[in-house]
DNA sequence: CTCTATTCTTTCGTACGCGAAACATCTCCG
DNA sequence: CGGAGATGTTTCGCGTACGAAAGAATAGAG
């Protein structure tokens, strides 16, 4: 689907579910494609602006925001502080805590990436009108509001998987 | 978002961003949980259930229609077969290509799991009504085409990055 | 037919990403 | 106070995931 979102005769479903999927990796791949400008990755980008709009943070705190686990986490700020793009700094209210926070260098580097992740989508979402957005986002609840009591009955299957498969 | 789909004051842009994520992932989250049932990986269930739906594909098919690029799939397909789940067979025609197929093992055990990847979004897209299925279809087409335009231009920006940042 | 460009696959190095287990610290009950 | 359980972080092992480069085989130009 990436190049031209082909409008065959697929059933809706399926063809809702590929532009969702669309969507998903696409932005990843914009992401990514903007951290590079700056020798970052993805992830590291997500992390550094989020510990500059909001200040140092603990390693869960990150970790819920970006909804990742903490050992993955563990992996990224490994990663970035010997890069010397953040230090770690071992809370003193609670020791177990450890609180991650910019470096000079880490700082300027955010600062040279003005766009926010999210910008492009949120500039794609701008050309809808305001009706066509709530009806999104109306539509869009209620198929999450779905799943969700779908899964909590314990029924398996799913549309990604992390491969992404476009069956035909 | 997972637990509960807050309705808070975001902008309704965010809260769109948020339900396709939430989407994604739980979707990603769901086909690993059933391939567990039956001891696989999810990209390894996607594989197998494609292998049975469409018979012998080369490694280069494979790895389109579950979008990821050849090397993945290599690695993939490695462990399937140290599993006795697939075999490798140098095409005939062209000696580059590699057919995967089922093997006997392989074929059994996707027969064994009966949901295919997808079910369960399909029945919580099947929950819309006829219009709103079509409207739903027609704003993320939109929203698709637009992201694709901007993308032609070279502009970055993304919302996943593989991480998903939920900002506030 | 031969040299070159292209196609198909694998290899390599790096970075996520997860779950389980190990550790450290804190809390709270008694 | 003391010890059990909760919470925060790291470690470990494994499986994706990507891009660049290497290797094998085919196709095309001349």
């Amino acid at each position: 689907m990436p190049p031209g979102i082909p409008s065959d005769i697929k059933p809706e479903v399926d063809r809702i579910l590929e532009a969702i999927l669309y969507l998903y990796t696409e932005s990843r791949r914009l992401t990514k494609e903007l951290a590079k400008s700056v020798l970052l990755t993805g992830p590291q980008l997500t992390v550094l602006k989020m510990l500059e709009g909001l200040g140092d943070l603990s390693l869960t705190e990150l970790s819920e925001r970006i909804r990742a686990q903490n050992s993955t986490v563990t992996g990224i700020i490994d990663r970035m502080e010997r890069e010397n793009l953040v230090v770690r700094a071992r809370s003193t209210e609670d020791r177990r805590v450890v609180k991650i926070r910019l470096t000079e260098k880490g700082s300027r580097i955010a600062r040279e990436v003005s766009v926010e992740p999210m910008e492009i989508f949120r500039g794609a979402l701008d050309s809808l009108s305001a009706a066509e957005m709530r009806e999104l986002l109306k539509i869009l609840t209620k198929v999450a509001r779905r799943v969700q009591s779908i899964v909590r009955r314990e029924v398996p299957g799913g549309i990604g998987d992390g491969t992404s498969g476009s069956k035909e």
